[in-house]
DNA sequence: TACGCGTGGTC
DNA sequence: TGACCAAGCGT
C-alpha cells in the first residue's frame, strides 16, 4: 500500500470533484439532499444495480412520498412495491426505521453516523452516505465502488471479504475526502467506481483519476480489490405442490426467518425427507408423498409430475430443482391439519410473489394450457 | 466473525 | 452453465 502526500490529496479532490461536476450521472434520488430521498435509494441500491432500481425508486416516491407514509403504510402493499428487488428485510427494515423516527425521534433525523446507525436497516456505509450526503458531514461511505476504487488507487492488500477490512478503507477515505464537499466526493467515487472503474472490463487509460491509479501505473489494475472466492450454492431437490380446489390454489406461508421470510408459496417439499435409505426412483419418492400428506395432514389427493423439467431456481447460498406436482382436491376438504388455505387466482396480483413461486406458476398455467 | 439473505446482468 | 458481480445489513 501506498500514501499520499497532502499536496496530492487536494490535487486528487479537485480532479475528481472537477470531473464529478461535468460527468455526474443525472439520477432521481439526485435532484434534492432530503434525507428522505437519500435514504430510500441508497437502501435499494444495497447489493442492487442502478438501472434496476430506477423504476423501484420512482414508483415508491409516488406511492410512499414521506417517513409519515412508509411509517403507517399497509405491510402488504410496502412488500407489493418492493417485489422483484429481493433481500426483502431491507422493506421491513425500512418500515421499522420509520415507525423509530415518527414514535422515537418526533420525526426528526439525526444527522451524525452513529445516529443513523440507530435506524433499523441502516449500517456503517449507509449511515455515512446518509450523513454525507444529507447533513454534509465529512465522513466515509465504504461500499464495494470505495473498496474497489481506493484498492486500486493505493494497492491496498486487505481482503476486502473480512469484515475487518472496511475500517482500514474507513481510515484512509477519512483522510481523503474532501471537507468541503463529503457528499460529492462519495457520490463521485460511486461514478467512478461505476464506469472507467468497475469490477470487469473497465477502461482506466480514459479514467479521469489514472494518474492517481498506482495499479494501473503499475500494470497489476486486475490484482486489485484482493477478494476471497465465495462458496458454491448447495443444491435443494424440492416437491412443488400445485394443488387445486374451486376455492384456489393450496397456499402455504413460509416461516418467519429465513429465505423468502414469511412469503407465500405453493407448498414446498424437501425431497431428502422422503428419502430414508436407498436411492430411490421419483415415482416411489411421490408415493411416499401422498403417503405422508394423508397421514400427517389428512389430505388424500392424487399426484402427477407436471413436466419432467423442475422449475430451477438459484440464491446466494441454494440452488433449488423444484419438480412440480398438480392435483385436485374437493373445496369442502378439511385444511385444519394443514398450515395453509386456498387463495383464488384472481387475489394473486395484489400478492407478493417471490420469482420462484412466480417460475412455479408460470409453468403450471403453461402445462395447463397445453392440455 | 462468518454466514444468510434475492434478483438480474454479464461473460 | 456456472461463476461472479451490483450503492450491505443483521445476527
Amino acid at each position: 500500500m501506498i500514501t499520499w502526500s497532502q499536496k496530492r490529496i487536494q490535487a486528487f479532490q479537485k480532479t475528481l470533484l472537477d470531473w464529478y461536476d461535468h460527468h455526474k450521472r443525472d439520477l432521481p434520488w439526485r435532484k434534492d439532499h432530503d434525507p428522505y430521498h437519500i435514504w430510500i435509494s441508497e437502501i435499494m441500491l444495497q447489493q442492487t444495480q442502478v438501472q434496476t432500481v430506477i423504476p423501484y425508486y420512482l414508483k415508491f416516491m409516488k406511492q410512499f412520498p414521506t417517513v409519515q407514509s412508509l411509517a403507517t403504510a399497509d405491510e402488504a402493499k410496502l412488500m407489493k412495491a418492493w417485489e422483484g428487488l429481493g433481500y426483502y428485510s431491507r422493506a421491513r427494515n425500512l418500515q421499522r426505521a420509520a415507525r423509530q423516527l415518527v414514535d422515537d425521534y418526533q420525526g426528526k433525523w439525526p444527522t451524525t453516523v452513529g445516529g443513523l446507525q440507530e435506524l433499523s436497516g441502516i449500517g456503517p456505509y449507509t449511515a455515512g452516505a446518509i450523513a454525507s450526503i444529507a447533513f454534509n458531514r465529512p465522513v466515509a461511505a465504504v461500499d464495494g465502488n470505495a473498496f474497489r476504487v481506493f484498492a486500486r488507487l493505493l494497492e491496498i492488500d486487505d481482503d476486502v471479504a473480512k469484515p475487518q477490512t472496511r475500517k482500514v478503507f474507513e481510515k484512509i477515505i477519512n483522510q481523503i475526502i474532501s471537507k468541503d464537499r463529503p457528499g460529492d466526493f462519495n457520490q463521485a467515487i460511486m461514478d467512478l467506481g461505476a464506469s472507467y472503474m468497475t469490477a470487469t472490463n473497465y477502461d482506466t487509460s480514459q479514467s479521469p483519476v489514472r494518474a492517481f491509479n498506482q495499479a494501473y501505473i503499475d500494470g497489476i489494475e486486475s490484482q486489485y480489490p484482493v477478494k476471497t472466492k465465495k462458496k458454491r450454492p448447495i443444491p435443494v431437490d424440492y416437491f412443488g405442490l400445485v394443488i387445486h380446489s374451486t376455492k384456489g390454489y393450496l397456499f402455504e406461508q413460509r416461516p418467519a426467518k429465513g429465505i423468502l421470510a414469511g412469503f407465500w408459496m405453493f407448498p414446498l417439499i424437501d425431497q431428502q425427507e422422503l428419502i430414508n435409505d436407498q436411492p430411490t426412483s421419483k415415482q416411489v419418492l411421490i408415493q411416499r408423498l401422498q403417503d405422508k400428506l394423508a397421514a400427517d395432514y389428512q389430505l388424500q389427493v392424487s399426484l402427477s409430475e407436471i413436466d419432467h423439467q423442475p422449475v430451477s431456481h438459484t440464491f446466494t447460498h441454494q440452488k433449488w430443482q423444484i419438480t412440480l406436482l398438480s392435483g385436485e382436491l374437493p373445496a369442502d376438504s378439511d385444511l385444519s391439519f394443514f398450515p395453509g388455505k386456498w387463495i383464488p387466482a384472481a387475489d394473486f396480483e395484489a400478492m407478493t410473489f417471490s420469482k420462484v413461486q412466480s417460475k412455479m406458476w408460470l409453468k403450471y398455467e403453461k402445462s395447463v394450457k397445453t392440455l
